[in-house]
DNA sequence: ACCCAGGCGATTG
DNA sequence: CAATCGCATGGG
C-alpha cells in the first residue's frame, strides 16, 4: 500500500529538498529515495505531479506525518514569490524552484549539525550513519537493513572513544554532553517551537550556570536547528556559501570597509569570521528577504554551491 | 605533503 | 571584550 500527494499547482522538488544537505541520512537509488521518518521506513518518489510514499509499517497518521515532514502544508509559490528580490534570487528560484524546507526532527537535527562543522557533507552523511548503525535499532524491511536515530539516553551512556570511532573526531564529547542534557529534559528541543526566533537561538546557543547549555552549537549550526527542526522560517545560517553570494551578489548591502574585510578572511583562508561578523552578515540579509529569510538562504546555498562544484 | 570541508571552544592580547 | 588558534577526520 501506498500514499500519493497530488502536486499538482504546488511546486515540489523531491531531488533538491533531499539532496540540498538539510537532511543527511536519505540516499538515492534509482528512482526511489530511501529514509527513515521517525521510526517508519519510508520510499519515495516523484511522478511529475504525484509525490509516492512507500512505507512500513503504516497507520492513520502517516500521510499526515508525511505532509509535515515535507512542508507540503506551506505555500511555496507565494512564500517564493515574496523573496523574489532580485535577478541572482530569481534565478535561483527558477532552477531550483520546488525545494522545500523539511520539518526534520529537532534531535536528530541537532546531532546532525553539531557533526556538521569543519566538514563537509559526505563525511557529515558518514558520521550520522555510523552512529546510527552503532547506536541505533535495527529494522528490516524487504529483506534490507535499516537503522533508527538513537535516543538521547542511549548516546548519553556512550563512552566517547567510541562515538569517536564513528569518525566524529573532536565533536564527540559535545555529543556526550548535550545528549545528557536532553536525556535530562526530553522535551526541551519541541519547547523552543513555541518561543519566538531570538528567544529560541539565545537558548540554544547561551550558557546557564556559567557553561554552555549545548556544547557545539554555535550561531550557525543553531541557526540550521532552527531552520530545520523548529519552523523558524526566519532563521538564515551564514556558512562559507552563503558569505561567497554575499560577496559576489549582495555586498551593496554593507559597508565597504565591511565586505573587504570578509573577503580577505575568506580568500585567504585566514581564520574564520567572529560572531559579530556573522550577526551582522545575517541581520542585513533578514532585513532584505524578510520573513521567509531561511528559503533564500537555501535556494542560494544551493545554487552558489552547484556552480562551484559542477 | 598539503589543503580544504556548510565552525566551535578555549586561550590569548 | 575581541581576535587568534587548535581541532579529528577523510578526500582530493
Amino acid at each position: 500500500m501506498e500514499i500519493q500527494f497530488d502536486l499538482a499547482d504546488k511546486p515540489f522538488n523531491l531531488d533538491y529538498t533531499l539532496g540540498c544537505g538539510q537532511v543527511f541520512r536519505w540516499f538515492r537509488s534509482k528512482e526511489w529515495w530511501y529514509g527513515i521518518i521517525g521510526k517508519t521506513i519510508v520510499r519515495v518518489r516523484q511522478a511529475s505531479d504525484r509525490l509516492i510514499i512507500q512505507s512500513f509499517p503504516e497507520n492513520k497518521e502517516t500521510k499526515l506525518v508525511f505532509s509535515e515532514y515535507f512542508g507540503l502544508g506551506e505555500n511555496l509559490k507565494e512564500i517564493l514569490s515574496r523573496i523574489d528580490k532580485d535577478g541572482e534570487i530569481h534565478n535561483a528560484i527558477q532552477k531550483y524552484n520546488g525545494l522545500r524546507i523539511i520539518r526534520q526532527d529537532p534531535w536528530e537535527c541537532l546531532i546532525s549539525f553539531i557533526c556538521a562543522t569543519n566538514t563537509n557533507i559526505s563525511n557529515i552523511q558518514r558520521m550520522i550513519q555510523n552512529i546510527c548503525q552503532r547506536y541505533g535499532n535495527e529494522i528490516f524491511y524487504k529483506r534490507k537493513k535499516y537503522y533508527s536515530f538513537p535516543t538521547p539516553d542511549i548516546l548519553a551512556k556512550a563512552k566517547i572513544e567510541d562515538i569517536q570511532k564513528c569518525g566524529l573526531g573532536y565533536r564527540a564529547k559535545y555529543i556526550i554532553s548535550v545528549s545528557n542534557k536532553i536525556a535530562s529534559n526530553p522535551t526541551l528541543l519541541e519547547e523552543l517551537e513555541q518561543h519566538d526566533y531570538h528567544a529560541a537561538k539565545n537558548s540554544l546557543v547561551g550558557k546557564e550556570l556559567g557553561n554552555k547549555t549545548f556544547k557545539g552549537v554555535g550561531a550557525k549550526v543553531a541557526d540550521c536547528i532552527l531552520l530545520f527542526s523548529l519552523n523558524k522560517t526566519i532563521a538564515f545560517p551564514i556558512d562559507i556559501w552563503i558569505i561567497r553570494t554575499i560577496i559576489e551578489h549582495y555586498s551593496h548591502l554593507y559597508d565597504v570597509g565591511f565586505i573587504s574585510r570578509i573577503k580577505e578572511k575568506v580568500y585567504t583562508k585566514k581564520g574564520s569570521i567572529s560572531i559579530k561578523e556573522y550577526n551582522l552578515l545575517q541581520k542585513r540579509m533578514v532585513e532584505y528577504f524578510g520573513e521567509f529569510s531561511g528559503y533564500a538562504q537555501e535556494y542560494l546555498y544551493l545554487h552558489t554551491r552547484n556552480k562551484v562544484l559542477s
